[in-house]
DNA sequence: CGCTTTTGACCAGCGC
DNA sequence: GCGCTGGTCAAAAGCG
């Protein structure tokens, strides 16, 4: 493929980036580059472009076109969820309900609408399961925090369902957690509902580095947390896994992986431009944080080639003590400390969302 | 003391 | 209507 040809020349006419090309292209090992892969090496090459002489940028001006444009066929290709148009459109209601629209407010490019986030709800798929590897700690986290309210033994299963409810009381998001009786090592959690909020640790509450160990509930017992879980988004509506991601992921940041259709807003926000940071805080601190806040963010914030100099160091520091149930089958939720230098944002949030 | 987990009870939906 | 099953409630206990 010519454009191919393309990235791959930019990789070699500026060494440095053929570095970073090669971290973000395949960095699972996998044959086959994701979306957000593709994304980031589009920023790259971006980079590559501008710090070239006019002349060059002029003569790459066509080949970046030609890229763009392969770039949209592969998105196109690879992705078939909704669009951001969709998004757009599902949270663009002008709901009648007062309480709602006192409630929830949320702006877009023509101006604040109104959102009700329980007509988003039925409108859009809010519950989908996740099949998390868990390193053998039997551990998931996800940036929130949950609090256990039952738990129940199911018919042909020999583990126990946990059922857990978000701990923020403006927020109905629940989950499931299940241990998968094919692979011991394998959680299934069902997510169901929308967070109402964003994990403020991640965003607002910057914690030291390296993030000291928080200590350990007793009864967990075992080693610690270790990063690199493997998950894989499972929809609800088929037998057959989609082929999401399995890329190794911070133990923090147990979420699926987001769709690509978000992949170029995510970049920015992986970025945490001193705009967005100051962004968030402020709505933090007028109305809490509501998620209707956060998707405006993501929804008026374009892809920006500029600065887009993303850089996955993910570090994995969980010092989280999620606490296991008395069966020692699984173990998810609770106290989560978000380590604020992983680039992973609030997927759980995303993944509803997208 | 406040928060979280545990766990039996209760409730609702579904199939027969 | 009845029983089964999954989901939720809420009091008690545990923990820091």
């Amino acid at each position: 493929m010519e454009e191919d040809l393309l990235l791959l020349e930019a990789s070699v006419a500026v060494p440095p980036l053929a570095e970073s090309i090669n971290k973000y292209c395949w960095p699972n090992g996998s044959d086959f580059a994701t979306t957000e892969e593709l994304m980031m090496m589009s920023d790259l090459v971006d980079e590559a472009a501008l710090s070239s002489s006019p002349v060059q940028q002029q003569e790459e001006e066509e080949p970046r076109r030609q890229r763009e444009s392969m770039l949209n066929k592969l998105i196109s290709t690879v992705y078939s969820g909704p669009t951001i148009s969709d998004i757009e459109s599902a949270l663009s209601f002008t709901g009648a309900d007062q309480a709602a629209a006192v409630d929830a407010h949320i702006y877009n490019s023509a101006g604040p609408v109104v959102f009700s986030p329980e007509k988003v709800l039925s409108k859009m798929e809010n519950k989908y399961t996740l099949k998390i590897k868990t390193c053998g700690n039997g551990l998931a986290e996800d940036g929130y925090k949950w609090r256990k309210y039952g738990q129940k033994s199911i018919k042909n299963s020999p583990n126990p369902r946990s059922y857990y409810r978000c701990t923020n009381p403006r927020c109905n998001a629940k989950k499931q957690v299940e241990r998968s009786t094919e692979e011991a090592d394998t959680l299934v959690v069902t997510y169901e509902g929308l967070h109402l909020h964003y994990t403020y640790s991640h965003f607002l509450q910057p914690q030291p580095q390296p993030q000291p160990q928080q200590p350990k509930k007793p009864k967990l017992g075992g080693p610690p947390p270790q990063p690199q879980p493997i998950i894989m988004l499972e929809d609800l509506d088929g037998p057959a896994q989609q082929d999401i991601t399995t890329c190794p992921l911070d133990a923090t940041a147990m979420a699926p992986a987001p769709p690509p259709a978000a992949l170029c807003y995510l970049d920015d926000m992986f970025q945490k431009p001193a705009f967005f940071e100051e962004e968030l805080q402020q709505q933090h601190i007028t109305n809490g944080g509501l998620l209707e806040d956060m998707v405006p963010l993501l929804v008026r914030r374009p892809c920006s080639s500029t600065g887009a100099t993303t850089t996955t160091t993910g570090s994995s520091t969980t010092s989280s003590s999620p606490q296991l149930a008395p069966s020692p089958d699984l173990s998810t939720s609770s106290s989560v400390s978000w380590n604020p230098t992983s680039p992973y944002i609030d997927m759980a949030i995303l993944s509803n969302i997208f």
